[in-house]
DNA sequence: GCCCATTACTTGACACCTCAAGTATCTCCG
DNA sequence: CGGAGATACTTGAGGTGTCAAGTAATGGGC
């Protein structure tokens, strides 16, 4: 889970997982210890400003972020599928939404099992200007690389996301 | 997070957060939700086998990891830097191991404060298995790309990890 | 037309994780 | 020496995540 979070000292004395494994074989464990330190550090930043600046979370965010391109509304289970969680996690995370008014549950009149939770009018106007805010801490925690680099990271990144997602059953 | 963790059905159902958003723009929102992406997946693959082969967790198991490399045992303060976690969670971990014999704390004559923890003889036995296991999942894991693109990958993971090391405090 | 398997959601137990507050100990400075 | 402040750990409340079991509604086959 989300694993890792906090701070390192100064560059001289980070310490981190990555660090402590020097062996030069290893070149994939390497490799994935440093992509899961970028990712935790990156996501670390994340929700602390977020809940510094909006006081919420990044599942509420995220679970909001769905929503926002869904007018409709979403049913908890395709919820549950976008967000890569189990359907237990987004009923908590619904009601708390829910109890703060930005989201709202509807019931379906074809189908009495399922709900369709919608942004409310009220969600809908945080969502945006947090969505915005979002964008610009993302961009700035990039701005190490060149378009260019990051075209190469994405191309790379696609290569192995490819086959993360073929090799589902194996 | 962790956050994100199941599945995806088959590949053209695929529907993750990266999917879902195709602007052109936003060419940094896109990569770091690719990066995401990737991330979680990996972990939570990790995270089931784990789970599936040796009954464990993955903090567990990184806790164990980091003792390893210690033999003279780390105070709960290190641990917590180098997993960077509040040192609460370590806590909880901790007590975990130790109840079922992994780990023991001993108390550091010079600073009663202190305690150092080990990981007890059959604490570094159950490592070591999982440890060489878990290096093949990871290998596997990446077999999508040549070692060249390991290269490129790690470099660009370092000079965005760099960045995100050095502004700090901001 | 009924029944049973499937699907949608909720609930409860447990593990992680954070933060803030509490306790014990150390250290330094006057 | 003695007390203030720093440091090491624990505790407790609250949010997020999993899994498994429970409830409710649907729908297809006989």
């Amino acid at each position: 889970m989300a694993r890792s979070k906090t701070a390192l000292k100064p560059v001289e004395a980070a310490v981190d997982a990555e660090t402590r494994l020097h062996d030069d074989h290893h070149a994939s464990l390497r490799l994935w210890l440093r992509l899961l330190a970028c990712t935790s550090q990156i996501e670390s930043r994340i929700r602390q400003r977020l809940q510094a600046t909006f006081d919420t979370t990044l599942p509420r965010f995220d679970l909001m972020a769905q929503l926002e391109r869904a007018p409709e509304g979403l049913k908890m289970s395709e919820l549950s599928q976008r967000l890569m969680v189990t359907g237990g996690n987004i009923t908590g995370i619904t009601d708390g939404l829910e109890k703060e008014g930005l989201v709202a549950r509807e019931v379906d009149a074809a189908d009495r099992r399922v709900y369709r939770v919608k942004l409310t009018a009220e969600g809908g106007r945080q969502f945006r200007q947090m969505a915005a805010e979002h964008e610009r801490w993302i961009i700035d925690l990039f701005t190490a690389l060149s378009p260019r680099q990051k075209k190469q990271l994405m191309e790379l990144l696609g290569e192995l996301k490819q086959q993360l997602m073929t090799s589902k059953g194996e």
